[in-house]
DNA sequence: GTAGTCCGGTTGTCCGGACATACGAATTGA
DNA sequence: TCAATTCGTATGTCCGGACAACCGGACTAC
């Protein structure tokens, strides 16, 4: 038997973004066993009425994702793991919403206020120049699971309390037109200390996870720089990675 | 003034690559500043006597490895910000020994027994089959740095305590001919236990970084299962991430 | 029986061209 | 003066073809 693929040459959408996301939407759904070979490209083309670049094009956005995995001389053929999806900048408020977490968040501080040092040199602004500050408690199933602190660059966003408490953060940046490109994050352990543990509802000493992030935009502008605490018991970063080849 | 490009057709590297290679370099070392516009493709096919698509090709890999930003209707520009490199499935001994850090290891254990049935789940092996079984510790500048244990798949490498102890385990693998692929890890802390506070120099409860991989060949075989503590005072995780678009 | 060679099949690389689409700036109009 | 339109230019998509490099199995020769 063969896979039912098709492509609209009428739909905007790119002829080989539908065949790769057809292949993808295949093999999660397990109509594509792992190691099945996937046929030559060739022929593959002449039965769609496509390319072979086009459709090299779609398999090659699956080779990328680890979905695929190309021999030459043998064939594409379906990874044989259970790749879930690799790791991407995500939102915490995202990950917790698709986990089917229901989160809530707490806003404690949202104001301006002259930066710090610190934060000047994360974000690239002038040392005395005004950033907004921004302190949220996160919750899950009602109880605390993390505490955010972020500053932004002056100007960039209207941060209103309301909208902040509805959704995440990113949302609303993406919302105001920031395209995010990058980020460099650390994460890190230490104990918390007797503030940190009264509001995460821990005791004083108690194992924190920390992460700290600068994000940037694709004009390479920082747009936001965050330290985040996590209660270890509630919380852990899981991730897939790939092998740069 | 323009770059100085230019391809080697006699070589068996790839013309895309030879490029690439020689804008990344470029850009690496200052030449090409962050915002510079690249020209466009078509005048720099010519210019190089190659075609758009071969251009292209060079382009899109540093797009994906986040150096360069294009802009339809605008150019392709070198992105702005401090990209190190994104996160790839790394070596702890590799990456330590890249930032000068003289990595050393003590091999606790390193024998073969029958597996856990978390283990068995985690390596995808049957419940009455024997593994690997590696302990190790390693140092930096003398001081303990991170535990380390790992369990290999019966068969599969041959693990000599000698090796173990002058270079890193992915290393040993790559060298007998295992093409890693991909791995699934989680990160957390939690407080050390007396025996883990023993081994590395801590005091019991203190916080510790935890991290859980299982690491997979290009075949879909699980390779590796690995429980790493680290001392979050002489380590963190650090890494870049890139938005996929 | 074993080693070397040949060959079919598949992906890797590269070409030259065509049209579509989006951005930004200059132009035009109110 | 300001908004809408036009237009040049760059990337985005797609085509059809060509040859090279590599893998695996079959065949052959020793």
């Amino acid at each position: 038997m063969q896979l039912e693929l098709s492509v609209d040459r009428g739909s905007p959408v790119p002829l080989y973004f539908q065949l790769s996301q057809q292949l993808e939407s295949a093999i999660e759904r397990g109509v594509l066993t792992p190691g099945t070979l996937l046929g030559n490209e060739i022929e593959l083309a002449a039965r769609l009425g496509l390319s072979r670049p086009t459709v090299r094009q779609a398999i090659q956005s699956l080779v990328d994702k680890g979905l695929l995995v190309r021999r030459r001389g043998v064939g594409t053929q379906v990874v044989h793991s259970q790749v879930k999806r690799p790791l991407e900048l995500s939102s915490l408020y995202d990950d917790l919403e698709a986990a089917g977490q229901r989160p809530a968040t707490k806003v404690l501080v949202n104001t301006v206020v002259a930066v710090s040092a610190e934060v000047a040199a994360a974000l690239g602004v002038a040392e005395d120049s005004e950033v907004h500050r921004l302190e949220r408690l996160r919750f899950t199933h009602g109880e605390p699971m993390a505490h955010l602190c972020n500053y932004l660059p002056p100007g960039l966003l209207d941060l209103d309390t309301g909208q902040l408490e509805a959704t995440g953060l990113y949302r609303l940046m993406r919302a105001a037109g920031i395209t995010l490109h990058s980020a460099r994050q650390t994460i890190g352990a230490r104990s918390a200390t007797a503030t940190e543990a009264e509001r995460l509802g821990e005791q004083t000493g108690a194992p924190l996870l920390t992460m700290q992030r600068v994000t940037f935009d694709d004009t390479g502008r920082a747009v936001e720089f965050g330290t985040h605490t996590y209660r270890p018991s509630r919380y852990s970063f899981e991730f897939q990675l790939l092998v740069r080849s």
